[in-house]
RNA sequence: GCCGCCAUAGCUCAGUUGGUUAGAGCGCUAGAUUGUGGAUCUAGAGGUCCCUGGUUCGAGCCCAGGUGGUGGUACCA
């Protein structure tokens, strides 16, 4: 009977692609719950768009036009024209303020959480399918909706069960950093390649230090395993003023607003950049969030699009890992203005602010922070199956079960007795409910308390006390079925 | 993308210089126990030794290419 099949399908997930089980779900869930909540109380409104955009709507933002397929996953539909999973949803929004722009009263305040696509190289904790949770406000020109979005970005963080002084907010503005660029000769449309290659090179200081954001502002680094990363070819001095801006930081918001503001207000550009900077941080002290929000030069963020005020939400707790060293979560989500994205869909210009929260990511924090607490969910209550041909009956014990509101399943497998235990121990059921034929003469039924009967067996060493003593049993009358499995069940509350 | 390491049962792994029918622990299924979760004992099921090709009388083991995983690095909208 065994021969041997070569026709077998793999069962497997796609590379970078995961299941997830009840416990994860119903974590996700409830952290979803907490930030929209908070979300909801700032008054933010939720839209939900498609996974499905066409390419040219996620824009000139793709790393290569001439190969839609790097970087996000796209088809042609029957009509030749190119479709893209979405890689964020910041772009899906974007194109639908500007194909509802009439409807949508101005600024529009509006959330939204689901899934996004990258097709990328996964590694550990990173797929290519991952959670996102948004919001943005589109048509408020001012830097107050920056100060605001930073400000509920520390509620959302605290919503979930960050405590207070686990997490910061940094906020910085891409100002300043384009008036330094454009002061040391990197300005205009032909150096916007050495631009995001500065970006990125000050994007990597926590993890390489200064001497390597040096290499990299400059001819450029050789890693460890020998490859080579080209820098962006500014000279000492470039490098040095560049660098230069990451020592801005002083111990208050104001104090480093203002020395930002000394520092750099030599660009016009650079002037508004600390001038905004310096009001958010009024804002933010007004609003008492000190502390939690923390004007930070050294943010930048890899994207190109963002025009002003920039932000990132970096989680400050360290916990040990299983081979003992630190483990440092980092960034959860950040964020900031994209002024120019709704305006490549209308000739209308529209400011927008907003920033995402990686929710796969600070799931996975928090489940490091708090341990494995995954506590177990209980199960239905498991009514047995004695005699196959009297399935009906077990199923009519269940519906009372359910009618009552108790959640109750009756055993539909095949297997005996002592496999239906297993079974319901398995499933974290309560309780059993048995009811072979000596029960059913006399219109009784016997339930099992699993949880008593599972501490009453840690005490029982052999076979013949153990089937005799049935442990956390009882026998009552059919009619008091759901009062004593409510009685069992209120135990264990 | 680049560099390194790894791939044998559901899981963790052993497997001699290249030599007969590839093993262990755990897990799973069942029996001991006419109707009871645990413990104990017993039995059973479960394998394309990642794939393809090569060397050889003979390959889980050696060689080449591929695939997948993993650790760095790059990218991360």
């Amino acid at each position: 009977m065994n021969a041997r099949r070569t026709d077998l399908t793999q069962a497997r997930t796609p590379r970078g692609f995961a299941d997830r089980g009840a416990a994860e779900l119903a974590a996700t869930r409830a952290m979803a719950d907490r930030i929209r909540e908070t979300y909801e109380l700032w008054g933010f409104e939720e839209v939900e768009t498609p996974f499905f955009e066409y390419t040219d709507a996620l824009g000139k933002f793709l790393p290569d036009q001439d190969r839609p397929n790097a970087g996000v996953f796209s088809l042609q539909d029957d009509d030749e024209q190119w479709m893209s999973l979405r890689y964020d949803l910041t772009a899906p929004l974007a194109r639908h303020v500007a194909e509802n722009f009439q409807k949508l009263a101005k600024p529009y305040r509006s959330y939204r959480f689901g899934p996004v696509f990258r097709n990328e190289k996964p590694g550990p904790g990173r797929f290519r399918q991952f959670l996102q949770f948004d919001a943005d406000i589109v048509g408020a020109p001012s830097v107050s909706a920056d100060a605001e979005m930073c400000m509920m970005m520390a509620d959302a963080l605290e919503a979930v069960g960050v405590k207070r002084g686990d997490y910061v907010i940094k906020v910085n503005n891409r100002k300043i950093l384009d008036g330094v660029m454009e002061a040391i000769g990197l300005g205009g449309e032909e150096n916007a390649g050495r631009r995001l290659t500065v970006l990125r090179a000050i994007d990597k200081l926590d993890r390489l230090g200064p001497d390597g954001v040096r290499a990299l502002l400059g001819d450029g680094r050789k890693d460890e395993s020998g490859d080579f990363t080209k820098g962006a070819g500014l000279d000492e001095a470039g490098a040095a003023r560049v660098l230069s801006i990451l020592e801005a930081k002083r111990s208050t918001n104001a104090e480093t607003a203002e020395a930002l503001a000394a520092e750099f207000a030599a660009t016009p550009v650079g002037a508004k950049g600390a001038t905004e900077l310096k009001a958010i941080a009024d804002l933010l002290a007004a609003a008492g969030y000190d502390g939690r929000v923390s004007v930070d030069p050294s943010v930048v963020r890899g994207l190109e699009y963002y025009t002003g005020p920039v932000y990132e939400a970096e989680l400050t707790f360290q916990i040990a890992g299983d081979d003992g060293k630190p483990i440092q979560f980092g960034s959860v989500g950040g964020g900031g203005r994209y002024d120019g994205l709704v305006g490549r869909f209308m000739a209308e210009n529209t400011p927008a602010t907003g920033f995402s929260i990686g929710v796969s990511r600070l799931q996975a924090a928090l489940r490091a922070l708090k341990g494995e607490t995954a506590e177990a969910s209980t199960g239905p209550v498991v009514v047995l199956a004695f005699d196959r041909d009297r399935i009906g009956d077990s199923m009519a014990l269940a519906a009372r079960l359910r009618a009552a509101g108790i959640k109750a399943e009756a055993y539909l497998g095949g297997s005996g007795m002592k496999a239906q235990m297993k079974y319901a121990d398995r499933r974290k059921s309560p309780c059993v409910v048995i009811q072979g034929s000596d029960e059913r003469d006399k219109g009784e039924v016997t339930l099992k308390d699993l949880v008593e009967g599972a501490k009453a067996a840690a005490a029982i060493a052999d076979r013949a006390e153990w089937t005799e003593s049935r442990p956390a049993q009882v026998t009552v009358p059919e009619a008091r079925l759901v009062e004593e499995v409510q009685a069992i069940l209120a135990r264990h509350r």
